[in-house]
DNA sequence: CATGCTATTATGTATATACATAATACATGA
DNA sequence: TCATGTATTATGTATATACATAATAGCATG
């Protein structure tokens, strides 16, 4: 027997993460049960469960009423990005955040927008462009429209100081959200605002913003060439 | 009193997300501790702890011992991107899924790839070029370099039906890792094998895996030009 | 033989209770 | 005043117990 103490839920995850890591559960395999461990163990079974339970939320177990516990197969890695306001990305680096408003009018989106905002094509919104910067190099262009039939607020706001980013996080709730990664090459204009060629490969992160059934805002941020985000998985 | 059953940790969650959606608990704000709304919504602390929990795992509210609970501010979206086997990937999408490898090598690696991997410079590595498709149609490239002193198993494989993805997820273990996502241009190599113009705007998800204290594998994937990776928030 | 009922089983959850731990506030002493 | 110790407090965790729920297997019935 090589457990001798394992009274804490983390300590219970550590020596099954080794189990599984060490491949003496394989892929597929089903596990004992939460009794069974619990009892090899020396601690409750809701310990058990709580351990089990993280690793099945990380990606790494499988879990079925009745059918038991196995080790998630393909082990599918799951990596979680932080999406922050982009001032505090730009701070978090340790450089100086800037912010220049480069575009704000009210007209009707392109028939994409409206689509995806659930509006009418001849809707009026509220479209605003943005460069944010650092180190007074450009970092991220942010292209956003705004459904102002559900956020009037926002056509009293002139975004020359506070980025439609940050003012909509703080005033306007939403419920859930669609967020989807690409590579775009820039165009003219992007190239312009971004101080890159033509073309360049551009990470693009379109969001798409909703507070129960109404859009809030469909917004498209492009980085400077080059950018990376990184995560741990 | 506008509570009267909310018995379940997740009827205990949607009430406090609806407070925080409603702005009753605006960003920052701290919120009652676990005691008082156990008494308020008449069940066990136990039972709010695991929806004041779960909700802080989520990024939704920070909580500290002693401090109390508070509602996360700015609120950081997690958005979290499974990364499976691309065959997977593929055929989830309902389509047919290709493989074609486009090279195997042994040799040293480039001085960025034996540095990120921590071996010598003139260590020879596996190297492994392969192309996943999708109806017949490119849909990504891969470029590995695998650590053959950690892992001299693959240096049996040929890699010509099963790609090293899939056959390092089924047998070698990893227990961290990083991901970075970035746009490229295609190279003019790229390009030949994506079928795409060179230079076209290419997503690339960069992943580095270790086993321990040892590495195990650099892998590049780029996606044909269009291609999205998407989630929701 | 197909269909539906039932028993079984493993996970999922709720509770009271107890104690652990971290962080703060307050008091105390040099 | 400053440092240090101490009490307080909110979250964090472990436990036994009980019951809920989903999925399966096996049985019975038409």
């Amino acid at each position: 027997m090589n457990v001798q103490a394992a009274q804490t839920w983390q300590g219970v995850q550590e020596e099954v993460l080794r189990r599984i890591h060490a491949r003496e559960w394989k892929p597929g395999d089903l596990i004992p049960n939460e009794a069974e461990l619990a009892k090899e163990f020396g601690c409750a079974r809701t310990t058990v469960n709580r351990a089990l339970r993280s690793l099945a939320d990380g990606g790494l177990l499988e879990r079925r009423r009745k059918a038991g516990t196995r080790v998630a197969a393909p082990p599918v890695a799951k990596a979680t990005l932080n999406i922050a306001v982009i001032r505090h990305e730009v701070e978090d680096r340790g450089a100086r955040y800037g912010y220049q408003l480069a575009l704000r009018e009210v007209r009707a989106a392109p028939t994409h927008i409206s689509a995806a905002l659930g509006v009418g094509v001849q809707e009026r919104l509220l479209h605003v462009m943005a460069l944010h910067l650092s180190n007074d190099a450009p970092y991220a262009l942010e292209d956003r429209w705004i459904n102002t039939l559900h956020v009037p607020g926002a056509l009293g706001q002139d975004f020359r100081s506070v980025s439609a980013n940050e003012w909509l996080l703080q005033n306007v709730p939403y419920t859930k959200g669609e967020i989807a990664f690409a590579a775009k090459p820039a165009t003219a204009e992007n190239a312009k605002h971004l101080n890159c060629p033509e073309n360049s490969a551009l990470l693009a992160v379109n969001r798409l913003t909703w507070d129960h059934d109404q859009s809030v805002t469909a917004v498209q941020v492009l980085f400077a060439p080059g950018h990376q985000m990184r995560t741990r998985i």
